[in-house]
DNA sequence: CGCCGGTTTGAAGAATTTCAAAGGGAGTGG
DNA sequence: CCACTCCCTTTGAAATTCTTCAAACCGGCG
């Protein structure tokens, strides 16, 4: 077992009690999970795909982001992931990899080895469930983008994942009022919400002269939450927060 | 335990063998759950948002599709679900439904207690593993359509699901030859791919004057499956259907 | 100072939606 | 067996949204 400082996975602690009641006898056993810590650099490939993955990734400091380059060379984000997710947990029962996991800021990231959570799971099956949990509420995100992209309009959209950004932040802590941390370009942004950058420049420029957000360099501020809620249509029951019994 | 003709679970099994390797006591263990089979009429919402369901729906017979309402009335489509799917499995540990299920046709389906499956996984702990799969290959297939809606043109996106659809229903032999069940109106095929009736229609009038497809009454047959796929930009990686080891 | 990644702008063009209405086919009731 | 109805498909045309292209701008950093 490394040599770990303490507080290393306060995101993945608060994650946990954030979304599932555990004993705490269960809670250590996960926390006292042999890892591997790396930085990654913004912008590298943390997961490829193709890949056949022997651990998963852990989230520690940092934001990365899940995408897929399709036929035509464009790119496709389907996920954002912020410090306590862990991106790549499919992998635990799915070989190949569909997508390509990447670091959006630099970040330090856990590796955890894929035999290491099966022997807890066996231990401590509620644990399991716990992990299983934390893989379906990413599907639940999934189909959230699903609507979000097919059925909303282009100023909802890049709201609503606004809205998302700052409930998961606010979750895990590192929101400071209505600010989170927006390390997101407006590219990147276009290839998470399927439009172009210069539409995505429009649409940001109509959140702020509407005064319902406010960006900084790498950061956000949420001006009107109850108007970006309204305009983005976003209800926060798919991200599945509430402690479950 | 139920009173069962034989066969009935046929599309599970063929399911379970496409996809992973179990011993044939866990298979045996799972086709011997306890089940209550109901046949819901085309249209039926079988489980709804906001439902806290206590038993997994299994298909047996017809095609059904889950699906959220957004703000403005618009419907989102999800998923199709064909025999041998189980589409609301993730309500083994998300207690809230956040979407809903539907039948496309008049359909069979199982009803499975999630308490069975919870004994069933202790008593089994690699049929979990089966299940949990199940729900990550859902999620897989999710990315692939956001992949869709949000990147790909309207024809490869309308071409997409159709290779989609021929290989899921080929993988449980439901196709003959290139022939498929294609209950699916064009409404439905729009608010699944995020785009308007018309349009679709229009796509699909592109499909079948380029002589890639053949429209029949509730089927749909392949013409030229290469250039078919090519179009969509498909590959059936993320479906996952090779038997893991 | 000059480069660089990221943002912003304008304008033309393409894709897609919307609206409104007609057409078609299969099942149902008379 | 016909007429009718319902649901689905198809059509045309105008309006809108969004993309594309091309270039300028901007702020921080080496």
């Amino acid at each position: 077992m490394p040599n770990r400082p303490d507080g290393l996975l306060e995101a993945l602690r608060r994650r946990i009690e954030g979304v599932v009641q555990l004993g705490s006898d269960e809670v250590e056993a996960i926390l006292a999970l042999p890892i591997v810590v790396r930085q990654v650099r913004a912008g590298t490939e943390i997961v490829r795909e193709g890949d056949h993955p022997t651990q998963a990734c852990l989230i520690l400091e940092g934001v990365g982001f899940r995408f897929k380059i399709v036929g035509d060379g464009a790119r496709q984000i389907f996920s954002y992931h912020i410090p306590g997710d862990i991106p790549d947990l499919q992998s635990l029962y799915l070989e190949r990899m569909d997508h390509s996991l990447a670091a959006l800021t630099n970040s330090k990231v856990a590796y955890i080895p894929h035999r290491s959570l099966y022997q807890l799971f066996e231990a401590h099956p509620r644990v399991a469930g716990f992990f299983w949990r934390e893989t379906l509420i990413d599907g639940a995100v999934f189909r959230e983008w699903i609507s979000n992209i097919g059925r909303r309009s282009a100023l909802s959209r890049i709201a609503h994942v606004i809205c998302e950004l700052y409930v998961r932040f606010r979750a895990i802590g590192a929101a400071v009022e209505l600010t989170i941390p927006f390390p997101v370009t407006q590219t990147v942004l276009a290839d998470a919400q399927g439009m172009s950058t210069v539409h995505v420049n429009r649409i940001m420029q109509e959140l702020r002269s509407a005064k319902l957000i406010r960006v900084g360099r790498k950061e956000l501020t949420i001006l009107d939450w109850p108007a970006l809620v309204e305009l983005a249509d976003f209800q926060d029951d798919y991200l599945h927060l509430r402690p479950a019994a």
